[in-house]
DNA sequence: GCCAAGTCGTTGCGCATGCAACCAGAAGTG
DNA sequence: CACTTCTGGTTGCATGCGCAACGACTTGGC
């Protein structure tokens, strides 16, 4: 079974393989499950809901195209084109930026406000359902303290919440 | 400030936020970084490097394309591109299977297991700087066995290895 | 043996994304 | 003010993916 190219790296134990795996599939799992569901239930994709989710959260319900993009880790033609096709189901709509002739915001509809209130709860219910109740309290504190430590480490700099 | 349509989902409370958003962040920074660290050193993506080592891990080196879609979790039409590519390469070949006239095998060729090894240190030394050596023996366990609980609810059923 | 139903791999198509190039405007420099 | 450099948003293009449909083959029921 030997061959002459025989694996000369130190791979990982048991533990570290299911802690890694583990983690790209859990992801993988919960990131379909989430969006299939969103999806199902009000016709959004996890993007739209972001975007959607991010805005109201926002001042005044808009944000500029430009920290849009960055914060839900989009390419700023990425985004151009989520905005377009948000923008054409009506549930934001594209605003001048007074002080910045460049710029625009986005900003969500009464319509967006309204399809978010009912998605957030599904989605919400669905990341409480299918992750937050798995752990302690204490567990999930271990897991965001981790989370900043990884973040630190590979890039991404900070996360802005 | 307050609109006619106020929100009446229960937000997450910060702790919550910080391990749900966390994981999201991270993972999105990982997979980024260590597929560019792959594709500088070795000219390889992440999903590639995947292919070669299940296939290196497996019998004999191959694994029939059915299998190995489900392995690393893409449809089957992404692998037969997938594969593809990595055939016009040179690191893997298609070979019929004797036992199922409809079914085919990737099988590694030594030029793909060479890269593969190379590789393979690269991309261990990176999740091991980025996100193992992060944790603490009892974490990672920790981690594992959370993953479990994930996966078992969010679907995929039960992860292979 | 024969036919229906299921499975495997491939292909056409549409979609979402990133990159690079572009333009308009802002910001810095003299 | 004039000029360069940078930034914000959009566009053309290429890529990688999933879905649905297909042909070839296997499997199960009779």
């Amino acid at each position: 079974m030997a061959t002459s190219t025989d694996i000369p790296a130190r791979l990982l134990t048991a533990s570290e393989l299911r802690a890694w795996r583990g983690m790209l599939r859990a992801h993988a799992a919960l990131a379909k499950a989430l969006d299939a569901q969103l999806e199902a239930a009000h016709g959004l994709q996890l993007s739209s809901y972001e975007v959607l989710m991010y805005l109201a959260d926002a001042e005044d319900q808009r944000m500029r195209m430009c920290d849009l993009a960055s914060t839900i880790l989009l390419s700023r033609s990425g985004l151009t084109r989520l905005v377009d096709r948000l923008q054409r189901e009506g549930l934001l709509e594209r605003v001048a930026c007074a002080q910045d002739a460049r710029g625009a915001f986005a900003k969500l509809t009464p319509l967006g406000r309204e399809r978010l209130a009912a998605a957030r709860v599904t989605h919400l219910d669905g990341v409480r359902a299918m992750f937050l109740d798995l752990f302690t309290p204490e567990e999930l504190e271990l897991l965001g303290t981790s989370w900043d430590r990884v973040l630190e480490t590979a890039g991404l700099g900070c996360c802005r919440t």
